[in-house]
DNA sequence: CCTTATCTGTAGTGATCGATACATAATTAG
DNA sequence: CTAATTATGTATCGATCACTACAGATAAGG
């Protein structure tokens, strides 16, 4: 996954309120250490002491820079969507064709996914799949973030409908599904310790599926 | 998921100590209720006091019979593979061919992860992806059964090389990660409210890159 | 200066976590 | 019967959870 619809280039940064004591830290940078400690374990296993520790701050100042866990939370989903998720988009949209799009973007993942500077897979697939009730929703940010990211696939295929470069009759979302499903997959696989090999061997498996899908009903 | 390679017959039922106080209620159907809720929470979502209150026992009961959480839980893995996996199983095993016996197992799959009296999804693959360090062996269990089930379905692959129904030099782990890995993703899939004829095309895309993927070294 | 406003560190809040101490109940062995 | 053994219900245990009250610190406005 890791691919999203942003479009707004994220309003310019604002001056701070010019009343009171000025914030001690870099907001910026603690939300970047949260984001890192909710990819490495998810939401609910995420504790305010592990955040508080990796973001350098003490839980006041979480508060009242962040909200709450929970928002937190959704402004680091966002910080991931923005930084990840560029330049996978990118490769989608940028190749000639859907399928060449398709290709680059899938195997640019298997390597990102298991890069070693990172936590494996993506945290859009991993951070909130089961927990709590208390917690429904978290994961129900979650499944429309991931929905979003099977409308931006198969709004490039139809794209490539369009263009020409995929088959007239080709259910788009079907399709995308498909892919999108994978890459969940693959995600897990990440965690399971799979390695940029097997993972790009199975992406290779995926795209041979391709002509056998489109310019079908 | 839901596909492993359980061989013991699960020893008969021993009699019980003939010493004491008898356990004032059923082991077997106090297990099956804690398999569900792990099933719909998860391992670490899932409290004492969910247990509790869905075995119908109280916390030292509990203990004295199952040791402790994450004894359950493995307890609770293994009946999970031994009853919910065993149709899939069939499915693999009883079709004349291997990619007769993948794609009906998938398909029965597709229907099963929205069953409506069950959790969606596989435990396997959904109740343990990320954590906290502590529950590090709970999430190592899961990526083992992850891992038997992959050679599980590579043994399918090879019968069939053997019985002449799949080309020889195909790569039956490589083939049979692909599919694990759409299995995986399928139960990301059903957890966001996928409808079975979502998931049916899925498989059918799936299937479309069996030939591909035959006979390839 | 004083007032107002915001941030920060200390030190908690009540709730819940997984797991148990302990007394009592219920059974068999002798 | 008594002794031994196991199970059960009550009532916790210390640790941690997400979160905050409060006072002092640090800024701008006047």
């Amino acid at each position: 996954m890791a691919l999203r619809t942003f479009t707004k280039p994220r309003a310019a940064k604002k001056p701070p309120p010019v009343r009171g004591r000025p914030r001690g830290f870099d907001r910026d940078a603690a939300l970047r250490a949260a984001m890192g400690v909710f990819w490495l374990r998810g939401y609910e296993a995420t504790s305010l002491s592990d955040l508080t520790r990796a973001m350098g701050i003490n839980a006041p100042s979480l508060y009242a820079a962040f909200k709450c866990k929970e928002a937190l939370f959704e402004e680091a989903l966002a910080l991931y969507q923005q930084t990840e998720g560029a330049v996978p988009r990118r490769l989608l949209e940028a190749a000639p064709t859907a399928k060449a799009g398709f290709a680059a973007m899938l195997q640019y993942h298997a390597g990102d996914y298991i890069h070693p500077q990172k936590p494996p897979g993506c945290m859009a697939v991993l951070a909130a799949i089961v927990g709590t009730p208390e917690n429904q929703s978290v994961r129900a940010l979650m499944t429309r973030t991931r929905r979003e990211a099977v409308n931006s696939l198969a709004a490039r295929i139809r794209r490539g409908i369009v263009e020409g470069d995929v088959p007239a009759g080709t259910d788009a979302v079907a399709l995308a599904t498909f892919y999108a499903t994978l890459l969940q997959g693959m995600s897990i696989q990440a965690r399971d310790g799979a390695t940029k090999k097997q993972l790009l061997t199975t992406v290779e498996a995926a795209m041979a599926a391709w002509d056998g899908m489109t310019g079908k009903t």
